[in-house]
RNA sequence: GCCCCCAUCGUCUAGCGGCCUAGGACGCCGGCCUCUCACGCCGGAAACCGGGGUUCGAGUCCCCGUGGGGGCACCA
């Protein structure tokens, strides 16, 4: 193998990192990891203004916690200067690239004018064969000498070959009147120079390719391959945004959702492997090919990748579950030193809600009912369940429990069913008021797994307590 | 406005001329399981954008229309 494939992930810092951005950086890991390639990390910080160091940090610690680690980099452009500078240079030299004199408010009036004509905006080539001298004391901006006639094709990857005809291209800017390179020449100058071998990249892109073409071909480079995929729109077609919820990796983890639940819904989105659904990391990068891209822009799904992220969580080991639980403790009322007090019980918590919550928030709120010192009474469900009839049954049941050699889950259970048995009663009519007087809610684990996490002590004074608010009640509605 | 791209259930998709009475998944609706809630299981409603061709035969190929998306900066 001669050629080894080279892609890379290049995000701006100007933001948090975004799902769509995700996207694409999954794209390119896998197919480098596919291809026993290499990925590289590229910055593209040359909109100094918007970049900002913490943007970076945040898309680096997004790009860890998926899992998306990166061979070469991260390389910044900001720190490329000198190698832009003498790409010019060999612009210039060859006279592929021409100075500008026009002024920007110029150039936006004369847009303005072609849109209003219906034309397409394009630089009139003033200043492309200039006879009269330069105007003094001014720098120019240094346009590319784009070809004007014939027509370009390129052969994507992932859409097939798409011709443009070069009338339609535009005398690009390849750096500013203060110097600085623009995007479409940085772009074609990193690839070129880092050996890209594949750029594959949003769609939004697809009609900058032609351009950097010319741009690579003026250079003397060889073209990579391009592979444009489709963008992700939100359910109401329009971009992808805040409004349509969160829209960041920063912002999933926060709520709780698990790296590959996102990484497989990703994926799924706008790629397949037939009828498969689940994928481990294996699977992606065995299965993963450019070839299964769909061309059509996608629309995001948050339900899915909820149930994806359910799925996960299911299926996560319970020891794993209470590390990732950590961070999302405090906010359900659990501190942290005591969640990790008592490993076992920390593990049957967890284990417990596993299957009943989508999210790391709401498994730490479930996982919460076992830590809380008090019980506080779902209102409607403390009426509905703790009714004063219920007190000889209570009352049974705590003499039961107090007997018990052994306060697991088989021993409760046998225990429970006495109860039910000695007043002939369904399970269900001693299990609800149960799980109120412990958990003040209609909706818990099972109730044997549940009296056993919270132990003897707890479970006989809850029910006790239970047995004093029902005395209460009886009183009170008696007099 | 001009240029480019795209088009199967609400959404993600399977389908690469006969296997399609169009399959799967999410969501939705019903049922089963059951100490609650979930999980799980079973079942249901739900799509080939329209019109022309090509062909013995079109969801699959071609053209036009329509719809959707993207792009047209001294932004990236």
């Amino acid at each position: 193998m001669t050629d080894t494939v080279r892609v890379r992930f290049a995000p701006s810092p100007t933001g948090p990192l975004h799902i769509g951005s995700v996207r694409t950086a999954l794209f390119n890991w896998l197919f480098a990891r596919h291809h026993g390639g290499v990925f590289i990390l590229r910055i593209e910080d040359t909109d100094i203004a918007r970049s900002t160091p913490e943007y970076e940090d945040a898309i680096l610690d997004g790009l860890i916690w998926l899992g998306l680690d990166w061979d070469e980099g991260p390389f910044r452009q900001s720190e490329r200067d000198d190698i832009y500078a003498e790409h010019l240079e060999r612009l210039k030299a060859a006279s592929n690239v021409y100075p500008c004199y026009c002024l920007p408010e110029e150039l936006e009036a004369r847009r303005k004018e072609a849109l209003a004509k219906g034309e397409t905006p394009r630089y009139d080539g003033r200043c492309r064969d200039r006879p009269d001298p330069p105007p003094a004391g001014q720098e120019p901006a240094w346009r590319l000498r784009m070809p004007q006639e014939g027509a370009t094709t390129i052969t994507d990857l992932i859409r097939g070959p798409i011709t443009t005809e070069n009338s339609q291209l535009d005398d690009l800017i390849m750096a500013r009147s203060d110097g600085t390179p623009t995007y479409n020449f940085v772009v074609v100058v990193d690839d070129a120079t880092m050996g890209v071998t594949h750029v594959i990249r949003g769609d939004d892109h697809l009609a900058n390719t032609p351009k950097q073409v010319h741009i690579y071909e003026m250079l003397g480079y060889p073209l990579p391959s391009f592979a444009h995929q489709s963008l992700i729109l939100g359910p109401d077609k329009g971009k992808l945004s805040k409004r349509h919820g969160a829209a960041s990796v920063t912002e999933y983890r926060a709520i709780g959702y698990l790296s590959e639940a996102l990484a497989n819904y990703l994926l799924r989105l706008g790629w397949s492997h037939g009828d498969q659904e689940i994928f481990s990391r294996k699977e992606m990068i065995d299965l993963f090919g450019l070839e299964a891209m769909t061309k059509s822009p996608v629309i995001y799904n948050p339900e899915k990748l909820l149930w994806l992220n359910a799925h996960y969580l299911r299926q996560a080991e319970p020891k794993r579950l209470c590390a990732l639980l950590e961070p999302f403790l405090p906010a359900a009322g659990v501190g942290v030193e005591r969640f990790r007090a008592d490993e076992a019980k920390a593990l049957g918590a967890a284990r417990s809600w596993q299957e009943r919550s989508r999210t790391l928030v709401e498994l730490a709120e479930g996982v919460s009912m076992f830590y809380a010192d008090e019980v506080v009474y779902d209102e409607e469900a403390a009426r509905k369940f703790l009714t004063p009839e219920r007190i000889p049954i209570f009352e049974e049941l705590i003499g039961r429990l107090e007997a018990l050699e052994s306060f697991d889950e088989a021993a409760i259970e046998a225990a429970l069913m006495g109860v039910v048995e000695s007043h002939g009663l369904k399970l269900g009519k001693v299990a609800q008021p149960c799980r109120v007087a412990l958990t003040g809610k209609t909706v818990s684990p099972g109730i044997f797994e549940v009296m056993a996490l919270m132990g003897r002590e707890v479970v006989v004074s809850r029910l006790r307590e239970a047995v004093a608010w029902m005395e209460q009640r009886k009183a009170t509605s008696t007099s």
